[in-house]
DNA sequence: TTTCCAGATGCAAGCGCTTACATCGTGAGC
DNA sequence: GCTCACGATGTAAGCGCTTGCATCTGGAAA
């Protein structure tokens, strides 16, 4: 690999002078400029990012670690950052960690040692030491998909709880007494808990038992969700609308019901959160909750773009949530 | 931020010491061992990446470059590769483009200067730099997603072209005898090109004219797929079968021939390409080929592997596809 | 012509780490 | 008790780059 020094050589100037012409142009003479760039063009030299960390102490690198990158939630969130950062010279870095807190740990460890100057995360369920380690160096972190208050840690998203609260109420609203849950998983994941907790107090504070809520949690997958549907469907007394934890859930849980010979809305009601372009491609067409998943990638980027060049902290964000309604809620059976 | 001599100094090692704690512990008494291990803990060190690159030459970290993020096929064969790549001790590193070749040259370069040992692409267009670079370094590189020989570059995929001109053929043998394509943008990106051409081969083959299959291509997204099939059913002769470049534009398609009162399969068939989620969430289900994508992510993580441990050129592989018959390809209506 | 200055360029230190080699300490063998 | 050998640890030289400071150069002013 070629490097500063054989552009140098080559170009017949130090390396300094190579040095500055790839990062302050303008202190070097047109002449000797191009004669260099001649030598990096021929040579096809790239700088490398180790030797330039280490002399120049900073990176202009963002981290991002997501739990799955088969998620389109998350997918496109990411893009919106990426744009954002882009835009102001940044380069992203993401690591997944499959819901691993153990691997998160390690992958943050990994992107700060890689140089990164600030960090993405999702959700707050995590290992303490991930906190303490990021405190601990006043590290630039937002986290995002779940708003929460919290000193040190900056963050952007959308309340999961009362988004979840809403939905459910409006359920309860169109007289659904008997209601299923299909969740996602709680473990390690407080979005998936939060909307669990959000489901329980709409019914509480409906006046309703814990009981007229079963709730059974699945893993991310259509297959799922409609295996959870069967053993809903099989409950006593059978619920006459299921809340799913997220949509590709509820698209489970709907072709379950087909399948079922159950027509839905009129003999069971299903509805889903996040608003992926899969809910309203199933016939009927899925009611759920609207999250702005592209504005909080560009909320991210920007509150840590702030942080970064000011040095001072930016606020968090807070997004709302939305209900869509289409035609997979109606209203619950024989009145 | 803690480094090695801090570390040392508390542990009163010298900087060898630690370093050997790290990547090759045996080689320390443990009772040392655990000195330093507890100095590492108290100070929440983590070891500067550029650092060690610099000093080791190595970095088991391997790049990947996408188009974009929002890709479900794309999601879950890096899932996969990163897998793969994971189980032996490597990380990855992912970067996308856009679709933007000029991008895709800059996280090229940025990636190799990161010390990546080696790199992903998804398929074969780009621009000639990109290979003239990698060539140069004979730099470690698997293509992907697309499969052609290529000296000097590795591949994993299947034959884009071969596939969707088998899915004509099979088109044409249910009757059809004018047919739309809606077609992804096949600029800079040659698996969409491949379709394409696959399409038009089938046809000559059987002795259709090329005016019956009038090809528009649009972005992906369901609605472009949804815009593109209004046009196309405007279209004197009106196909009876519409074929697509993949699957999310098949949904859109299928979408706007409800709008329009069209019955699928009985006045219009539509078909997909890509075999994801969604081609079997709609009704009715998508007729379409169904791609390996995953299993592509885990041979392009073991050539590369397999490369980087051995030196050693491995094979390319080659994946076959399968067309998935259900229900939306039917029968020519009027014989 | 000489002096001076500012802009262009070079010099060299050092960023955090690994590693070949030197050194030290210890227990086994005599 | 002495020697030897080997395993544990330390020493120090860079890896490729940036950057403060020193040096050089050419042209303007006197």
């Amino acid at each position: 690999m070629p490097t500063l020094n054989d552009v140098a050589r080559l170009a017949r100037v130090s390396t300094a002078t190579v040095s500055r012409c790839l990062n302050t142009p303008h202190q070097v003479v047109p002449r000797t400029r191009e004669r260099v760039m001649r030598a990096i063009e021929k040579l096809a030299y790239t700088p490398h990012f180790g030797g330039r960390a280490l002399a120049s102490r900073k990176t202009n690198t963002i981290g991002a670690i997501i739990p799955t990158m088969e998620n389109a939630i998350f997918a496109r969130g990411l893009q919106a950052f990426e744009e954002v950062l882009a835009a102001s010279g940044y380069t992203l870095l993401v690591a997944s960690t499959s819901y691993d807190p153990e691997r998160e740990y390690q992958q943050v460890k990994s992107l700060v040692g890689r140089g990164a100057d600030g960090l993405l995360l999702i959700g707050w369920d995590r290992a303490p030491e991930v906190y303490e380690f990021l405190k601990a160096r006043e590290f630039p972190t937002v986290v995002a998909w779940n708003y929460r208050e919290d000193e040190g840690i900056l963050c952007t998203g959308f309340d999961n709880r009362a988004a979840m609260r809403q939905l459910v109420e409006r359920v309860i609203a169109y007289g659904h007494r008997s209601i299923g849950m299909i969740a996602g998983i709680t473990n390690n994941n407080d979005r998936a808990a939060d909307r669990v907790a959000g489901a329980r107090t709409a019914m509480t504070q409906a006046g309703l038992p814990e009981a007229a809520l079963p709730v059974i949690e699945a893993p991310y997958t259509i297959e799922a969700g409609a295996a959870v549907m069967q053993k809903l469907m099989a409950h006593a007394p059978r619920p006459t609308a299921i809340v799913c934890g997220n949509d590709v859930l509820a698209v489970g849980a709907l072709g379950e019901a087909k399948r079922l010979g159950l027509r839905v809305p009129e003999d069971v009601s299903i509805v889903g959160f996040d608003n992926i372009d899969l809910a309203s491609v199933v016939d009927p067409q899925l009611t759920t909750v609207h999250v702005p998943h592209r504005r909080m990638g560009h909320a991210a980027a920007q509150i840590l773009i702030g942080v970064l060049q000011t040095g001072e902290a930016v606020d968090s964000s807070r997004f709302g949530t939305e209900i869509i309604e289409r035609g997979s809620l109606g209203p619950a059976p024989d009145g």
